[in-house]
DNA sequence: GTCTATATTGAGATAGAC
DNA sequence: GTCTATCTCAATATAGAC
C-alpha cells in the first residue's frame, strides 16, 4: 500500500497495484460488467499490459477472493476462537469478522457478491460456506451452554447475524467517523441485548 | 402464476411468463452474466422470440425491479405504517418488508443486487433509497419517543436492521418449513430483545 | 408468437516490437 | 513493463418469413 503510494505519478504497476485497482472497479460495476478495457482505462494502461501481470480476468478475481478468505479463516483459527466459553468464542469471531470486513472492505465486498458462475467462484463459495458453518456451530454451542435464548432457531439466528454483519459492506466508510470497534460494539449490543431500553 | 401453470406443455409465452423465467435466471447467474441466449435456452425459444415480448434485456430488468419496488412502497403507504406509536409503525414496516421479501423473493433478490450501472438501475436505487430513508426516520422517531435505547446510533441501527432483513434473500426457501410470520417473529425478537436469555 | 438468418459491436486474449 | 495491431468469439438486436 505504501508501495503503491510511491508510484502515483507514472505507475509502473506490480501485480498488487493492478489488483487493488481492479477490485475497486469490480465493486463499482460488478465483476461481469467490468471489461479488461475498463480496467486498462482506469489504470492508464493498454489492455495488453494487464496480461503481463495476470493471465486472465479470472485470475484477478481469484487473487482478490483469496485475500478476503485468508483473513476470514484467520479469525476462526485464532486463539480467541478456540479458548473460553462458547459465548466468548462467538463474540470473538463476530468481532473478528467485523474487523476483517472493515480492514479488507473491497475484497470482502467482492467475495460476498460472488454467485458461483465459474470454478474460481465455486471454490471461493466453498471456503466461505466452511466459515459460515463454523460460526453456526458456535451459535449452537452457545445456546447449548445456556448463553443464548433457547426459543429461536440457531440456524436462522446465525444466518441473520451474518446477514447483519455482511451488510456493512454496503455502506461502511473506513475513512468515516465510525471505528470498526464501535461498529462491532453496536452489532453485539443489538444482537445480545436488543434495542428495547432496559 | 396460475396463468403460467396452464401453459407448461408448449409455452406460447406472454410477457409475464418471460419475466418470471428471466428473473430466475438473472438470480442464478447475475444479470450481466446472463445472455439473451441463455434466457432463450431456458425458455425453449429462439433469441429473437424474446424480442417480441420485450424490447431489450434492460426492459426485462426494469419490469422486474418495478415489481419489487411497488410492493415495498406499498408497505410504507399502508395504514399500519402511519397509525400508532413510532415503535408500532416500525414493527409494522419491518414485518411488511419481511412479507414482501418472502412473497416476491426473486424480484427483491434482483433488486438488492443492483449496483447502478444503467439509468434503469439508478432509478431503482433511487426508489430504494427513499424507502430506506423512510425506515430510518421511523427508527429515529421510535428512539425519540423512548421505545428504543438511546446509546446506539439510529442511522447505524436502521442499516443493520435492513442488512439483517435483506439478507434473507440469500437463503430463504418459500417452500420450506419456516413461515414468513415465524421468520418475522425471530427477526423482531432478535432486534428488540436480543439473544441473551432473560 | 415464433422462426432462421444476419448486422454490428465489444469482449477476452495473443503476437511481437520497443 | 508497456505498446499497437489483431484474432476469435459471443453478445444484443433487427429483418423478414411463417
Amino acid at each position: 500500500m505504501s508501495d503503491t503510494a510511491l508510484r502515483r505519478g507514472r505507475p509502473g504497476y506490480d501485480q498488487r497495484g493492478i489488483l487493488e485497482v481492479a477490485v475497486a472497479v469490480f465493486n463499482e460495476h460488478g465483476y461481469d460488467a467490468t471489461s479488461i478495457g475498463m480496467l486498462a482505462e482506469r489504470l492508464g494502461l493498454s489492455k495488453s499490459a494487464i496480461y503481463h501481470h495476470v493471465s486472465s480476468k479470472d485470475e484477478l478475481l481469484e487473487l482478490a477472493l483469496g485475500e478476503a478468505l485468508d483473513d476470514l479463516e484467520g479469525v476462526i483459527a485464532s486463539q480467541g476462537a478456540t479458548d473460553g466459553t462458547a459465548a466468548e468464542r462467538l463474540a470473538h469471531v463476530l468481532r473478528g469478522a467485523v474487523e476483517v470486513l472493515t480492514a479488507k472492505l473491497p475484497y470482502v465486498t467482492l467475495l460476498l457478491r460472488v454467485r458461483g458462475n465459474t470454478p474460481v467462484e465455486r471454490a471461493a463459495l466453498e471456503r466461505r460456506r466452511a466459515f459460515d458453518h463454523a460460526v453456526a456451530a458456535l451459535v449452537v454451542a452457545a445456546r447449548d451452554e445456556g448463553s443464548l435464548r433457547a426459543d429461536v432457531d440457531p440456524a436462522v439466528v446465525s444466518r441473520l447475524l451474518f446477514g447483519m454483519i455482511n451488510s456493512i459492506t454496503e455502506w461502511y466508510a473506513p475513512a468515516g467517523p465510525l471505528s470498526p470497534e464501535a461498529l462491532a460494539d453496536t452489532i453485539l449490543t443489538l444482537a445480545l441485548e436488543g434495542l428495547t431500553p432496559r
